[in-house]
Order: structure tokens, then C-alpha cells, then sequence
DNA sequence: ACCTGAACACCGTTCAAGT
DNA sequence: ACCTGAACACCGTTCAAGT
């Protein structure tokens, strides 16, 4: 069938959902999109690895090379998913531009809602992950979607929109609400239409009660 | 205290740890109480219906006749939770007594996140359950829950000290800041020792940004 | 009415063996 | 280096059959 096979291989990573591809290729990347595909349609129990290995025309043994169990392979794939979270906070702040501080902080906090509210089963990926393995590499892929929430506080502080006593205790605050809120809304207790306006809202009240008292 | 039912059913949990009871018996009632055991100390992932049916000294099809499946099992778990929560929030505001409204509105704060970080995987198993299915009895255990909020949100508005604009926007501020909470604590992002003062201060913060205007 | 035990179709993980 | 395929010890669910 294949009398070229080394020409097949440098394609295979082009064209991943093609006929006949692996047998060797990318494997690894294969399996990543297969899994975030299968998670994001129906949720990470119904995550397998013998399904996704057939999925991806390859023995059952064989994802084993490149991720040595399932939770291995779940942790790579919270690590892409703060990688597109943060790419994701970067732009909403940057189109928000040089607006009150207010609104920068509406603009992120919009971001992260709209994300996890849109793929809530790789943000449940996400934040499980975290919670059991001391895995590095997620460490600071988390890391680095935090950074852009970080910085964003030091502007408030800067320009004096946010009281300075205990700028952390905002942040903590700020991201709890948003997470909070991302609950409610996957696990069907505010509805859909509603999520933006209720952000919103809580967002103000946290400012409001933020602002330094002189 | 104890309604006459509750009494025969603490009577048999009692005596399931000892020889023989099974074969008939409560077996309904040890299966739950043998699966929070395991959740509790395990997580939702490691419970397996088999393994319950073995610990319980049943065979492995016997569940069935009380819990058609699994996720069936894992509802009346949920109801159980929601029905324990209502009772530490009631108890946790009777001891409040008639305090001011922020520190009722602490004490409630105080009694969820207690609750929830205590046993986050209850807690992962009564919203899992509220997510997918449309039970009747889970639906009004979880709303018998959040009543004892509701009422509260009533007494601020009552006297005063809550803007009589959108009381359900503060509520559900609220609830969203203290169940985010539970999530970077039950993550690991929120040190154990921290968590009451930091539940205080983002309650501080909301009860502040949610006063009348005037 | 309640429980047993075989059966079915799945899992994740391991490991020799192949190329 | 990467993959296959048999093997092992588990699952949840179904269903005839027992008491």
C-alpha cells in the first residue's frame, strides 16, 4: 500500500485526520486532539484511552510511549488549555486598551467567563489536574494565565483605583467570583443569557467595595 | 431532634459494621452509607458499585434492586448532602441569633465554605448530580439549601442595609464568591489556614459594594 | 420482594515480542 | 525508537434463576 513511507511521514503531521496517517507520525499530538475533541463533546468521564488509541488507528498499547498513563495525559492537556486561556486573557486586555480601570477589569473578567463557560469540561481538566499532581510544566503554564490578572491589579494600584492595603485579597476575590460564576452557569443554576450581566455586576460590586475608603 | 424515622435508620447504620445483617436488612441505607465512606476518603472516581456490594457483603447485582445504576446512587448521595447542608446553615444562623447583617451574613459565609471544603467531594457530587439529571427530590433538596440564603437576603433588605435594587444580584455575588472560594481551596490555590479570613474579607468586600447608594 | 451468579462488553495497565 | 497483541485484573449492566 504505503511504498513511500518516509514521504508519508513528514505529511502525517499536515494532515492528521486523513486516511492512513500513523503507524508512527505524530502520535502524541494526534492523541492530544482526539482527546480534547472526545472531552469537550462528552466530558472527561467518558474519556478512554483505548478509544482514542482506535480513534486514531494505533493499538491500544501504543499511547503509552508518549504519555505513561491516563492522567498523564489529561495533565498535557490542561497545560494546552492554560496556554489557550492565556492567550485568550492577553488579547481580551489588549483590545481593551488604555479604557478606565474598570472596564480593563470587565474585559478580563468577560474572557475568563466566556472561556470556561465554553469548554467547562477542559476547565474541569484544568483545575483537577492541578489539584492532585506537583507536574511543572502545568505549574507554570497555570502560572502564566495568572500573570495577566497580576499585572492587570498592579495597573489598579498604579492608578490608585484599588485600595493598596492588601491588593492580592482583590485578586483572590475577583477570581473567585468568576469562578464562582462559571459554577452556577455549567452546573445549569444561571442561565446562559444572563451570564455577561451578572459578571458584570459582581465585578462592580467587588470594585465598589474596593476603592480605597479616603 | 430526631423524628422517629431518622432513629431507626441511625439504628441500622449502627449495626452494619457487625456480622451478618444482609440478605435483607437496610441494604438501601448501608450502600449509602458505605459509598459516602468512600467518597469521602477517596474521591467520586474510586467509587465502583462492585466493590460497595462487596464491602457490604452482598453479591454484585444486589444494588440494583435499590439504585438502577450508578449515577442513581450518586443522586441520593447528593440528596443526603443538600439536606445536611440545609441543616449546618440553619444551625450556623440560629447561632448567629440576631446579630447585625454583615456578621449573620458571615456566619452563613462561614457555615457553606466549611462545609464544602470539609467534604469537597460530597460537594462534587451534588452539583455533578444537579447538572445532568432532572431529579425532582435532589432539585427541591438543593432548593431547601438555598433558602436559608434567600431568607437572609430578605432580612437585609428589611432593614436596610442592602440595596433593595436587585437582591437577587447580591445573592447570587455571593454565592459565587464563596463557592469559588471552595474551588482554590479544594485546588490547592488557597491555603486551609487562610480560608476563613479570606472568605470574610470578599464578603466584606460585596456587603460593601452592594449598599445603598444614599 | 429481594438476592445470586453467570454473561457481555467494556476499561487501564503491563510486557514480551515484533519492525 | 516506536508499535503490536496477548494477558491480567478490574469495571457497569443485564437477566435468568433461586429463596
Amino acid at each position: 500500500m504505503l511504498s513511500t513511507t518516509t514521504l508519508a511521514c513528514t505529511l502525517v503531521a499536515v494532515s492528521e485526520a486523513s486516511a492512513r496517517p500513523y503507524h508512527h507520525g505524530n502520535l502524541r499530538s494526534a492523541l492530544l486532539a482526539q482527546a480534547e475533541l472526545v472531552v469537550g463533546e462528552h466530558g472527561v468521564e467518558a474519556l478512554s484511552l483505548r478509544e482514542l488509541a482506535r480513534a486514531v488507528g494505533v493499538s491500544h498499547g501504543a499511547p503509552r510511549r508518549h504519555f505513561p498513563d491516563k492522567q498523564a495525559l489529561l495533565e498535557a492537556l490542561a497545560v494546552e488549555g492554560f496556554d489557550r486561556l492565556t492567550r485568550e486573557l492577553e488579547a481580551a486586555l489588549q483590545e481593551a486598551g488604555d479604557a478606565a480601570f474598570a472596564e480593563r477589569v470587565e474585559a478580563l473578567a468577560g474572557a475568563y467567563v466566556r472561556f470556561a463557560t465554553r469548554q467547562p469540561a477542559l476547565v474541569d481538566v484544568m483545575f483537577a489536574a492541578k489539584h492532585r499532581a506537583p507536574d511543572a510544566t502545568l505549574h507554570e503554564a497555570a502560572g502564566r494565565a495568572s500573570a495577566a490578572m497580576q499585572g492587570l491589579i498592579a495597573e489598579g494600584l498604579a492608578t490608585g483605583e484599588l485600595d493598596a492595603d492588601d491588593p492580592q485579597a482583590f485578586a483572590t476575590a475577583l477570581f473567585a467570583v468568576l469562578q464562582g460564576l462559571v459554577s452556577l452557569s455549567n452546573g445549569g443554576m444561571l442561565p446562559a443569557a444572563e451570564i455577561d450581566a451578572t459578571v458584570a455586576d459582581a465585578t462592580g460590586r467587588l470594585l465598589r467595595g474596593s476603592r480605597p475608603a479616603a
